[in-house]
RNA sequence: GGCCGUGUAGUUCAGUUGGUUAGAACGCUAGCCUGUCACGCUAGAGGUCGACGGUUCGAGCCCGUUCACGGUCGCCA
């Protein structure tokens, strides 16, 4: 935040140090408090690199120190003078070993008494934060934040021009594909009854860009989707897009890793491990329960399916006999929960739709309880304690369910619920993983209830060579040139190789049900531009927001933007969405039918 | 769309079993104060207890509806 403390004439208050002292300056900025002494005022003034002291004294200026005595917080004003020692350091903040003697000040503005203070001590609510967003972004936290994305961007742009990427811009008006997240829909004026809609991302364009012969193409793209918000996700966001072609799934995650060796050492001076370690899909799934496994910790889910196969337990053995399994985590030292805790673990599963918790508890004594162990014979329990790795002190928790993705899903999500409970996950720590080989396609509902084959990732994704035969007999089993890249638990960004053969190309609609119709009338632009000599190509789209989340060390998205929008998507301090004026309605054509 | 939580002074919060005039801190206003830095001291102002309805002799507190905000599941190719 400091760095470029000088331009042209400008003296910034956080910059001034011994070094400055004699030297007279003037600084521009709030104030950020006042005290007064009487006949003594000190004043401290804020801009975006810090705050310096400021001292009025009556006795040298009477009517200087009239004036300073009406400096209420946050008025804006210009105050010049003598940089000199002070009596007294504060080495609590960086410039506390000088102030300024004042003989000017100019009052720019008064303010009113602000709704809360403008600092980073106080815990205001978000509702008011959002509503006086100007205000609140004057706070030195957010400040560093809003910097720190500047930075990321630079470096951004910086190491793809270093390796030859073009940033190129593509449409914000663009057309609407069913496929995916819904779409923001922006009415055409003279094209009645038509509609744009707004880019979830831009990866049509890209891939025409890359038949286009840019090779290699960045761009820091502004995306929207109109479904529900998380504190780690905005319908609008913006994503560090980027495409290469004549490149296969080693290239683009080769160029990656360089990006991400330079972004974190540069942005967050932390230098990480190259190359970054992979795992795949399948076994991100079998061993974490999650395809974005946090690494920070062990605690590794434990199939116990084999080992309490026809013990006589109707939970167990129920869901076995459906195909399902039975999977554990074994929490070392969790045999400190109370019972009540462990029943709060219980509903939190639950929310993952896992019909409950079996459990077994040993004291450091040796003493168990369990909730299931009288329903098994003794050599089971002992079987599962032996599998599961359960000792004295520790804590296993299952999970049966006849659907085994439920079940990974509920104990995967339930070990990062004990971790962060009982607090064994390190701090500052990054831990970077590729995921890599993820499934073609996943089942999921239409919109009139009828399950279908979907793309997990989209239908350019190119299927790995050694299952393309599977297109005939079993494309749920494809997996796919697809990988996510996993900071922490999180998923920072995905992208796969894509389809450039229009053969493939026209199998994949066929699995996900598309008439070849249908396809030529959503997809016809990218299919026909194929036809003309297509560059084997692939990519990664990382957020940006959910970057400057982590090297922020934030747990809200709402932090690293500027002025973002709360959880039914409207935008406090605009007021947005808002109702239009009828004649703009008119005009495109749009008559409403609001249901209540 | 489902579930959970929160809503009391400008801000952050307390408010007992339903019982007299709803409190504190910070902020704000006025006065005093020449080395403070969360300055200090004195005095003061400031409330539709989110809104509406109900139960009750009596509601900040109990019930219902609703609004706002947060979290979460679904959703997020």
């Amino acid at each position: 935040m400091n760095d470029n403390v000088f331009p042209g004439e400008r003296v910034y208050c956080g910059v001034l140090r011994d070094e400055h002292i004699g030297s007279h300056v003037e600084v521009r900025g709030w104030v950020a408090r006042s005290r007064n002494l009487g006949g003594l005022i000190f004043t401290d003034v804020r801009d975006r690199t810090g705050i310096i002291q400021c001292v009025f004294d009556e006795a040298a200026d009477k009517a200087l120190a009239g004036l300073a005595f009406e400096l209420r917080m946050e008025f804006t004003v210009r105050i010049a003078g003598t940089v000199r020692l002070r009596s007294s350091i504060n080495d609590k903040i960086p410039t506390g070993r000088v102030e300024i003697l004042a003989d000017t000040l100019e009052i720019y503005a008064r303010a009113e008494t602000p709704p809360f203070e403008i600092n980073d001590a106080i815990n205001v609510n978000d509702t008011t934060r959002l509503k006086y967003r100007y205000l609140d972004l004057r706070r030195p936290s957010l400040q560093g934040n809003i910097a720190l994305r500047h930075r990321v961007m630079q470096i951004t742009r910086s190491y793809f021009d270093s390796v030859g990427f073009l940033e190129i811009e593509t449409p914000i008006l663009t057309k609407s594909t069913p496929e995916g997240a819904r779409d923001y829909l922006v009415p055409s004026r003279v094209h009645p009854g038509e509609f744009y809609a707004l880019p979830q991302s831009p990866q049509q364009y890209k891939q025409m860009l890359m038949l286009s012969g840019f090779d290699r193409y960045i761009q820091i793209a502004r995306c929207f989707r109109d479904e529900d918000l998380r504190y780690d996700r905005q319908p609008e966001f913006t994503q560090i897009d980027l495409e290469m072609s004549f490149a296969g799934v080693e290239d683009v995650i080769g160029v990656n890793e360089g990006f991400v060796a330079r972004l974190m050492r540069e942005a967050a001076g932390a230098d990480i491990p190259m190359p970054v370690p992979r795992m795949t899909y399948a076994e991100a799934m079998r061993r974490y329960g999650s395809d974005k496994p946090d690494i920070r910790f062990e605690m590794e889910l434990c199939d116990l399916s084999a080992a309490v196969r026809g013990g006589g337990f109707a939970v167990f053995d129920g869901a076995l006999e459906k195909g399902g399994a039975v999977l554990a985590i074994n929490a070392v030292g969790g045999a400190r929960m109370t019972r009540k805790e462990i029943d709060s673990l219980a509903e939190y599963v639950k929310t993952y739709k896992a019909k409950g918790l079996a459990w077994l508890k040993i004291t450091p004594e040796g003493e168990r309880s369990s909730s299931f162990a009288k329903f098994l014979p003794e050599q089971t329990v002992e079987a599962m304690l032996a599998a599961a790795g359960t000792k004295p002190g520790d804590l296993l928790l299952c999970v049966a369910d006849a659907d085994i993705e439920l079940a990974q899903n509920a104990a995967g999500s339930l070990r990062c619920e004990v971790a962060r409970r009982m607090d064994i996950i390190p701090h500052g720590e990054y831990k970077f993983l590729w995921v890599t080989e993820f499934p073609m396609f996943e089942y999921g509902e239409d919109d009139y209830g009828v399950t279908r084959l979907y793309a997990k990732h989209h239908p350019f994704t190119c299927p790995m060579d050694e299952d393309l035969h599977l297109f005939d007999t079993a494309p749920q089993n494809m997996r796919a040139k697809a990988y996510d890249l996993v900071l922490n638990g999180t998923e920072l960004g995905g992208g796969s190789i894509r389809i450039h053969r229009p053969e493939v190309q026209e199998r994949m609609f066929e699995a996900l049900g598309f008439s070849p119709e249908q396809a030529q009338a959503q997809f016809g632009h990218l299919i026909n531009a194929f036809r003309y000599g297509a560059p084997p190509h692939g990519g990664i789209a990382f957020g940006l927001d959910r970057i400057i989340m982590h090297l922020a060390g934030t747990d809200n998205i709402r932090d690293v933007i500027a002025f973002p929008k709360v959880q039914n998507a409207s935008e406090l301090l605009f007021e947005c969405p808002s109702p239009v004026d009828s004649k703009q309605l008119e005009i495109l054509s749009i008559k409403l039918d609001i249901k209540k």
